[in-house]
DNA sequence: CTCTAAATAGAAATGATTTCGTTTTAAAAT
DNA sequence: ATTTTAAAACGAAATCATTTCTATTTAGAG
């Protein structure tokens, strides 16, 4: 699994430092996302030393290069989510228990086709994310 | 045109200042998203004395009220545009000049449907917005 | 016109995120 | 295995957009 993750990082062009892989293998072990603080707090017990600002830039870095998902919380606080699926898809994120969940499909090259056609214009991003409470949350009724 | 405004500011339950009033006309009057200290910087000088905050303030109450609508941009500072379209819809908006147009249907209905029957979820909010190039800028080939 | 809850001012605080100069390290090259 | 070096990490300090707070003003109901 470490070897998954070392490949991963190569493929992205990045060092497969020990701190890379700790942040990896913490984010896949959980189901849902997390700040980059409460990353810190967990990892920093397995570390002689580690920086906040080293995760920061980390999570950022992993996040351009596909590795993981950055999550837009109402908050506007900066949230990461590891996520295997390699096809092209987007997210429900759960807002109580953060758990995340993959929307398969999404109409959304239909809808880049039609602002190009219309307007000229060119798509470079789309953000498609559904906000809500998951089965088990919305059961319980609760928004911790 | 201020008669409008001040209608829709007390459909909305808040009353029509002559500082809510000039931040709608100047949103409406923009073909494009604004950030708060800009149209703070635009408006103080209309007013004996308007305070950062207060713009910040209406502007986020504004845009809870479904006035105005956020923008989400990657540089995760605080965006605002004035859509008139009552229709549930989204926005592409460009990166570059800021304009915002209207993409009037989206499958997220659908979407929605599905995360409520698959998982026992309940979706709250969605997201879904397009960043991009519009065609003026597309053609310059301008970031700005 | 009076009254009151809502709105505003403005200075100060906040706090998540970034910067910066230095030190350490992964991994390529020898 | 050792050397080399560009990348990564440190961590204290800075940044700065946004929010908070208390006193003052005002919109609009009665
Ligand atoms: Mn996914
Ligand atoms: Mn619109
Ligand atoms: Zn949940
Ligand atoms: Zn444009």
């Amino acid at each position: 699994m470490e070897q998954r993750h070392a490949a991963v990082l190569k493929a992205a062009g990045m060092k497969a430092t020990p701190k890379r892989l700790a942040i990896l293998e913490l984010l896949e072990a959980e189901s849902g996302y997390a700040s980059p603080e409460e990353l810190w707090k967990t990892l920093k017990g397995r570390f002689d030393r580690l920086g906040l600002p080293t995760v920061y830039r980390n999570l950022e870095e992993l996040s351009e290069s596909g590795v993981l998902t950055k999550v837009i919380h109402p908050n506007r606080q900066l949230y990461y989510y590891f996520c295997s699926n390699p096809e092209h898809h987007h997210h429900f994120v759960c807002l109580s228990c953060r758990k995340v969940e993959d929307i398969p499909s999404c109409g959304i090259d239909a809808l880049e086709r039609e602002v190009s056609i219309r307007n000229g214009g060119k798509v470079l991003s789309h953000i498609l994310q559904l906000n809500g409470l998951c089965g088990g949350c919305a059961k319980k009724g609760e928004m911790a």
